[in-house]
DNA sequence: TTCTATGATTTAGA
DNA sequence: TCTAAATCATAGAA
C-alpha cells in the first residue's frame, strides 16, 4: 500500500500515462470549498464519478485506520463536572433555574421563595424590587439557554448532515458522528457553564446589594415612633424598658427589639443632650396621656420626679402632668422596690430611690416596666 | 445642594 | 450584657 504524496510533493508525472494522483484529486477536493454551490455540487458529483474515487476511498480507509487509533482515546468522556453541578444546585436553591411561575403576582411572585433573609412582612417595597429583578435574571437566562440549546441543535444537525455526506467521499463511521455531536455539545455545554456562572454572579450582586439596603436606614412608621416616645415620656424618670416592655413595644410599632434598644438608647442621649429641643414634643405626649387617650399609659405609671434631681428631668410639661398624677395618687413604695430600677438610678448617679405612682391605681409600683 | 433628624454601628466601661 | 457616648450614613425637608 502507498500513502498519497503531499499535495506541495507532488510525485513525478508518470512518462507514457499520466495517471491522476491523489494529491491531485485531494486539492480537486479542497478547490470545491473555493467554488460556487452549483459548481461545486457538479465537481462533487464529477470527483464521485471519478474512476480513481474507489482507490482515493481505500487509501483514506488506511489511513484512518492507522491515525485512528491515536485519535481514541483522545475524546473521553469527561466525568461530571463538580462546578456544573455546583452552578446548578445554586441557581436551583435561587430559583433561577425553576420555569416561571404563572398565575397570581406573575414574576413577582414567582421569585417569593428567593427572597434572602427569610423575613417575609416587612421591606416589603425592597422585597419587590429583588423579586422583579431575580425574574428579570431568570428570564434572560432562560431566554439565552433557549438560544444556546436551539444553535446547539442546529450546529449539531448541520455537522452530523455534513459527516454524512462527507462519509461518501472518505470513510466516517457512524460513531466518528456520534463522537462529533459530542464534542459540539461538550462546547456549547462550556458555554452554558459560562451563562450559569455570569447568573449566579448577578444573583450574588443582587442578593449582596439587597442585604446591604437592608441595612439602610429607614424612619419608623408613625405609629412607632408614638408608640416609643409615648412609652419614653411617660417614663421618662427612668426611662429603661424592660425586656419584656421593649418586646411588648416592638410588637406594638412593628419593629424588633433591638431597634427600640436602639431608639431608646439615641432617644436617651439625645433628651438629656438637647432637653429644649423636646420641650414641645415632651408636652404633646405629656398632654396625651394626662387626657388619658393612650390606653398604655393607664398600665405604665408615671414617676413624680422633681424635674432636676435625675438622669432624665422633666420639661414643664411632664411636670405638670406628673404633678397632677402625684396629687391623684401619690403612695410612698414599698420598702425594696425594684432593685434594677435602683440600681440604675445609682449606677446614673445621682438620682435617688424613684417613687413611682400611677393614675391608673396601682400604688406602690416602682418598676419602671410595672405594666409587666 | 445643604442641613437636620434619626436609625444604626462602634467603642469603652461597668 | 447593657448602656453611654461618639460617630456614621441616610432620609427628608428647606
Amino acid at each position: 500500500m502507498d500513502f498519497p504524496p503531499r499535495p506541495q510533493r507532488p510525485a513525478p508525472p508518470l512518462p507514457a500515462l499520466r495517471r491522476p494522483d491523489t494529491g491531485e484529486v485531494l486539492q480537486q477536493i479542497m478547490a470545491i470549498t473555493d467554488q460556487s454551490l452549483e459548481e461545486a455540487q457538479a465537481r462533487k458529483h464529477a470527483l464521485n464519478c471519478h474512476r480513481m474515487k474507489p482507490a482515493l476511498f481505500s487509501v483514506l480507509c488506511e489511513i484512518k485506520e492507522k491515525t485512528g487509533l491515536s485519535i481514541h482515546g483522545i475524546q473521553e468522556e469527561c466525568p461530571p463536572n463538580a462546578q456544573l453541578m455546583r452552578l446548578d444546585n445554586m441557581l436551583l436553591a435561587e430559583g433561577v433555574s425553576r420555569p416561571e411561575r404563572r398565575g397570581r403576582g406573575g414574576p413577582v411572585a414567582a421569585a417569593n421563595t428567593a427572597t434572602p433573609g427569610g423575613c417575609s412582612n416587612d421591606n416589603s417595597l425592597e422585597h419587590s424590587d429583588y423579586r422583579a429583578k431575580l425574574s428579570q435574571i431568570r428570564q434572560i437566562y432562560h431566554s439565552e439557554l433557549e438560544k444556546y440549546e436551539q444553535a446547539c441543535r442546529e450546529f449539531t444537525t448541520h455537522v452530523t448532515n455534513l459527516l454524512r455526506e462527507q462519509s461518501r467521499m472518505r470513510p466516517v463511521s457512524p460513531k466518528e458522528i456520534e463522537r462529533m455531536v459530542s464534542v459540539i455539545h461538550g462546547k456549547f455545554s462550556a458555554i452554558q457553564m459560562q451563562l450559569k456562572q455570569s447568573t449566579c454572579e448577578a444573583v450574588m450582586t443582587l442578593r449582596s446589594r439587597f442585604l446591604d439596603a437592608r441595612r439602610k436606614r429607614r424612619n419608623f412608621s408613625k405609629r412607632a415612633t408614638e408608640v416609643l416616645n409615648e412609652y419614653f415620656y411617660s417614663h421618662l424618670n427612668n426611662p429603661y424598658p424592660s425586656e419584656e416592655a421593649k418586646e411588648r413595644l416592638a410588637r406594638k410599632g412593628g419593629i424588633t427589639v433591638s431597634q427600640v434598644s436602639n431608639w431608646f438608647g439615641n432617644k436617651r442621649i439625645r433628651y438629656k443632650k438637647n432637653m429644649g429641643k423636646f420641650q414641645e414634643e415632651a408636652t404633646i405626649y405629656t398632654t396625651k396621656m394626662a387626657v388619658g387617650g393612650l390606653g398604655s399609659q393607664a398600665s405604665c405609671p408615671s414617676t413624680p420626679s422633681s424635674g432636676s434631681s435625675g438622669p432624665f428631668p422633666l420639661t414643664s410639661a411632664g411636670d405638670a402632668l406628673v404633678t397632677l398624677q402625684t396629687l391623684a395618687s401619690l403612695r410612698p413604695a414599698p420598702a425594696g422596690g425594684s432593685l434594677r430600677s435602683q440600681a440604675r438610678g445609682s449606677r446614673l448617679g445621682a438620682a435617688p430611690p424613684v417613687l413611682t405612682a400611677s393614675l391608673s391605681g396601682d400604688p406602690g409600683s416602682i418598676n419602671s416596666d410595672a405594666s409587666n
